[in-house]
DNA sequence: AACCTAATCCCAA
DNA sequence: TTGGGATTAGGTT
């Protein structure tokens, strides 16, 4: 298929906090072409601006949105994606290269936090 | 089935 | 090394 290095990349590594162990895969390279990383300041500002009035998408929201800046559905999932995520470990400092999985904060990580704006 | 989270990957800056 | 788009595995709706 299209992940030619995949081949025999496929490793098995637990991850820390019990729960299961992920099967990871290498990524593909994805040939030559598409060098179009990050998005636009339009599609940037645009995407913000949807996050603020929702923050999870739904119904046709996303449609417009990628209509609206020529996006895949999938991109601006994606987007939403990880905006969340990186918006709400913000706190703590994120594992940055090894280690990683052991070094979550332990205190505070309780809560009632789980307030999700369900619209 | 489409969508989400959590973790990770990976590459340009 | 970091930022951030993309992918993966597994869970939820």
């Amino acid at each position: 298929m299209k992940f030619p290095c995949l081949a025999k990349a496929n490793v098995i590594f637990s991850v820390g906090d019990t729960r299961t162990r992920r099967r990871r895969l290498r990524r593909r390279k994805v040939k030559g072409d598409a060098k179009k990383r990050r998005l636009s300041d339009e599609q940037v500002r645009f995407l913000e601006m949807s996050f603020r009035d929702e923050r999870k998408l739904a119904s046709g929201r996303k449609a417009h949105i990628a209509a609206e800046l020529r996006l895949d559905r999938k991109q601006v999932a994606v987007w939403f994606q990880n905006r969340r995520a990186r918006h709400k470990t913000s706190s703590w400092r994120r594992p940055t290269s090894s280690s990683s999985w052991n070094t979550k904060p332990s205190s505070s990580r309780n809560a009632t936090s789980r307030t999700r704006c369900y619209n």
